[in-house]
DNA sequence: GGGGAGCTTAAAAATTGCTTAAAATAATGA
DNA sequence: TCATTATTTTAAGCAATTTTTAAGCTCCCC
């Protein structure tokens, strides 16, 4: 697995890379937005690091050409606490987590290792914890019984799950299960996760969708941080 | 039950096509290779009947890119020559079974039957619950008491007995049962699945055909969630 | 305690499915 | 061949469900 960090703090990108390589992870390391990118491009890694704050181009910016390039590669970007609107910026122009300065060492690489095991999942039926749901036949399963739920429910519970482990904004909600492409102030998102969440708990599938205060939601599955 | 012919000389095909017809089967038609495979790798049927001597690409090249695919629906070939070496080719490029040329219009119903029978390792008759239906006879009972079906109706009725505890969408019954391939805003199916509830419903099956709305209908097997 | 984001509920609006009747098409028999 | 019958399709009104809107409430974080 090749990881690329773009970091400029010589510090961080340094600790970084030896307890990344400890683990058994291939890293490269660009020190300015501009020389990332490049690398990003030409390369082909398995995910991305990037810090927000960073010399030549920054990290947002990165993380947008690289998916106007077509490029699906996890992105995980670091940024300095108590930024919210970093946040959904960030989770908006196509990163996949984020995880705020100072962390700890084990929770970036638990977080690592999920982006890593949702690349190589490509099986007909999807599923998060005791949930089981199948695209093709319209149905979800908690265990073994049923859940009936209707078309815009089963939508956005798939595109929850089949993005499971990662942060889903409310605006690629809406673009994603409405196809809505414009700012509007609607409501509809809120209203259906409380229908998905009362027919989920009804099944006894507990409350696998969680809420992240400014930004969207997220369906971890279980036993993984 | 949506059946492919792959078959260059339009007398035979003609002939093939009037006769599975008559037996309430969906029938199309390739007369080259190359178009061949493509229908068969975009649409979705139960079965393919590829003759080996056909222009554009081979019947053995054909089954061959079908099973690359995935696609693991049964394939009949029909071959001129009993040559052994053709046979031991068709059937390890993937076929399922073979008919020597010239043959009785029987002979390949009943290895049709037989393919479309494995499919559900069902024996030959199917059932859901207290109804019994007999794709042979085209009969109908519900415990000791026949049902009569026109035409439609019971082909309808089979494929979601085929597909019973599976969801059937209705662009998949409309595929299936009546071979329309584009989008039509027709309400055939709600006429043709009143039609059916009517019948059962007056001898005594009650209402196994349940409506997903929003997707289409499923047909459960009592007692099996 | 105040502001904002999310949650919940109820009701309006939109959609989808059911039913019926009648028209169009196909099959049957004199 | 033509008339009769059976089957299939279309269309429209009605019923039920789903989706959206809107408003008040709750909880979290300052």
């Amino acid at each position: 697995m090749r990881l690329l960090i773009i970091e400029d703090e010589p510090g961080i990108a340094g600790f970084l890379k030896d307890g990344l390589e400890e683990e058994y992870f291939a890293v490269d390391i660009a020190y300015d937005g501009k020389t990332g990118l490049d690398m990003a491009l030409i390369n082909e890694y398995d995910l991305l690091i990037i810090d927000w704050m960073i010399p030549a181009l920054s990290g947002i910016e990165v993380c947008r050409q690289v998916r106007k390039a077509g490029n699906p590669v996890p992105i995980l970007f670091l940024t300095a606490k108590d930024t919210l609107e970093d946040v959904v910026f960030g989770l908006d122009a196509g990163a996949n987590d984020y995880i705020k300065k100072p962390f700890e060492f084990e929770e970036l690489l638990a977080r690592i290792r999920v982006q890593l095991r949702n690349k190589n999942q490509n099986d007909d039926s999807l599923s998060a914890g005791i949930l089981t749901i199948n695209p093709v036949t319209h149905q979800v399963f908690c265990g073994s019984n049923e859940i009936t739920l209707t078309p815009k429910e089963f939508a956005l519970l798939e595109y929850l799950i089949r993005n499971k482990d990662r942060v889903c904004t409310r605006s690629r909600i809406i673009e994603h299960v409405w196809d809505i492409h414009f700012d509007s102030d609607t409501s509809v998102i809120d209203v259906y996760i409380t229908f998905l969440r009362r027919k989920l708990e009804a099944a006894g599938a507990g409350n696998i969708i969680q809420t992240i205060r400014g930004v969207g939601y997220i369906v971890r599955e279980p036993g993984v941080s």
